[in-house]
RNA sequence: GUGGACGUAGCUCAGUUGGUUAGAGCUCCGGAUUGUGAUUCCGGAGGUCGUGGGUUCGAGUCCCAUCGUCCACCCCA
């Protein structure tokens, strides 16, 4: 039996209803983020699978399980992109931005994991991505991170915990991973299935389990903090003067590792308890080594991606207010003579008033009904023309929402009158 | 991938221990003396009860499968 055509799993419309937040939140972004000088990278989709194994790490759950690959017909691996910071990396190598220079870009689009989906988890969702390359100073780790904090407050969202960690260089990393394993490995009888194998791909994982018998042994386990060399440290104590000197509140959390293989140093995350289990909005950090790991100059790297779905979700749970779109005004016409006249006004106002939003009423029908699509549409104030205001070369002007009382207006005064009622 | 809950009109939901033409509210459309919406009144449209099998004389109501949604795990934004 033929199926009922859907959308694939996990993967959602915004209808023109829902729109509103995205428009929103991808305005805002965009001022913010020109407002700390980073310059727009628009990207494929689809890239070759053999980057993210690289980028990612290919013993990473989003390599190793969750992407979308494919061979295309002329039989070379793709993937859809799981992240977007491998790209911006391909990129700017592929075009000379990381040649022994600073970049700031930041970068937006649908991102895929094939996951179970979930409330704030899905199959295609949306990130914000940023990102600084070329400079290894802690100071370009606050202006990421202040850049998040710009966004939140511009769109009016709240209820943040920074949370942040320093994973050091690769080679304290091993140091601190050898202790680690050495550790674990003697407790290795009572940790969970999953953090056993992990013991032998990605102990740092264990770091951050849920089960609480390996909670506890990992309580005991030796810190990460403790390990770094003396750079390190300096490092993540500049980053932290850093955010207390631009009154950013953050927690230092030692589980704090990412799944992704590339960090180096920070790793951040900001996360709310209003979203339930996927509550990690905006994640990232520092990766110094991602930009030659894939055959590019040695650049260092500090960026952040956010989950626009959960973001706004949580713009909705906080009831954020979002600029609407509703038309500004309703155009009923009716009557042998006014329908053309008024498709012609109805041109020239929008010529003349660049930001006037203005439907035109299409399929006929009387004066009460177009009234009432005027008011559904949520349009602050309805045009009338039939013929006698056809005959006066004028239109009636009415306020929907009890803006005073309606008036007839000549049409070569409207545009004037209109700017006025409307501030435009 | 694991465990659990759920799936009836566009939306939110009712549907008795399986029994004749499946209901409500909201939305939508039309009307209430000829050209004025959001209140009120009247009328109308809209569902092969997610899909496919099965049990039964008979299933929205029971069973199986499948698709999807949600919750938790896993993982992560």
């Amino acid at each position: 039996m033929a199926q009922k055509l859907q959308a694939v799993r996990g993967m959602n419309d915004v209808l023109p209803a829902g729109a509103a937040p995205w428009q929103h939140l991808h305005a805002v972004a965009a001022e913010v983020f020109a407002a700390y000088g980073y310059g727009e990278l628009r990207l494929p989709v689809v890239e070759r699978t053999e980057l993210f194994k690289r980028a990612v790490g290919e013993v990473t759950d989003v390599v190793e399980k969750e992407m979308y690959s494919f061979v295309d017909r002329g039989g070379e691996s793709l993937s859809l992109r799981p992240e977007l910071t491998a790209g911006v990396v391909r990129a700017g190598i592929e075009h000379g931005l990381l040649y022994n220079q600073q970049q700031r870009v930041w970068c937006t689009g649908p991102v895929f994991r094939y996951e179970r989906p979930q409330a704030g988890r899905y199959r295609q969702f949306h990130q914000l991505d940023v990102e600084a390359f070329g400079i290894a100073t802690p100071d370009v780790d606050v202006e990421v991170i202040a850049i998040a904090a710009a966004l939140w407050r511009r769109l009016g969202v709240s209820g943040f915990t920074l949370q942040l960690n320093s994973l050091g260089t690769p080679e304290s990393r091993l140091g601190y991973r050898a202790a680690l394993v050495e550790y674990l490995g003697r407790h290795e009888a009572s940790l969970d299935e999953d953090s056993r194998r992990r013991l032998g791909t990605n102990p740092l994982r264990v770091l951050d389990s849920k089960v609480p018998a390996t909670r506890e042994i990992v309580a005991g386990a030796p810190q990460l903090l403790d390990h770094l060399d003396a750079a390190s440290r300096t490092h993540f104590e500049a980053v932290q003067r850093g955010l207390a000197d631009l009154g950013i509140a953050y927690t230092i959390n030692q589980r704090l590792v990412r799944g992704l293989d590339y960090y180096t140093h920070t790793v951040f995350e900001w996360t709310t308890t209003q979203l339930g289990a996927q509550d990690a909005v905006c994640a990232g950090g520092r990766y110094d080594g991602l930009v030659e790991q894939l055959g590019g100059p040695a650049t260092p790297g500090v960026g952040f991606g956010v989950g626009i779905e959960r973001l706004i979700a949580l713009m909705a749970l906080q009831e954020v207010p979002v600029p609407g779109k509703a038309p500004h005004v309703y155009f009923c016409r009716f009557g042998s003579h006014s329908e053309a006249a008024a498709a012609r006004l109805a041109e020239e106002l929008r010529r003349q008033l660049p930001g006037l939003r203005l439907v035109l009423n299409a399929g006929g029908g009387g004066i009460k009904p177009q009234l009432k699509r005027a008011d559904g549409c949520g349009a602050r104030y309805a045009l009338i023309m039939g013929d006698d205001e056809a005959a006066q070369s004028a239109v009636q002007v009415k306020s929907l929402r009890g803006e005073g009382e309606p008036f007839t207006c000549p049409w070569h005064e409207l545009p004037a009158r209109l700017a006025g009622l409307l501030g435009l």
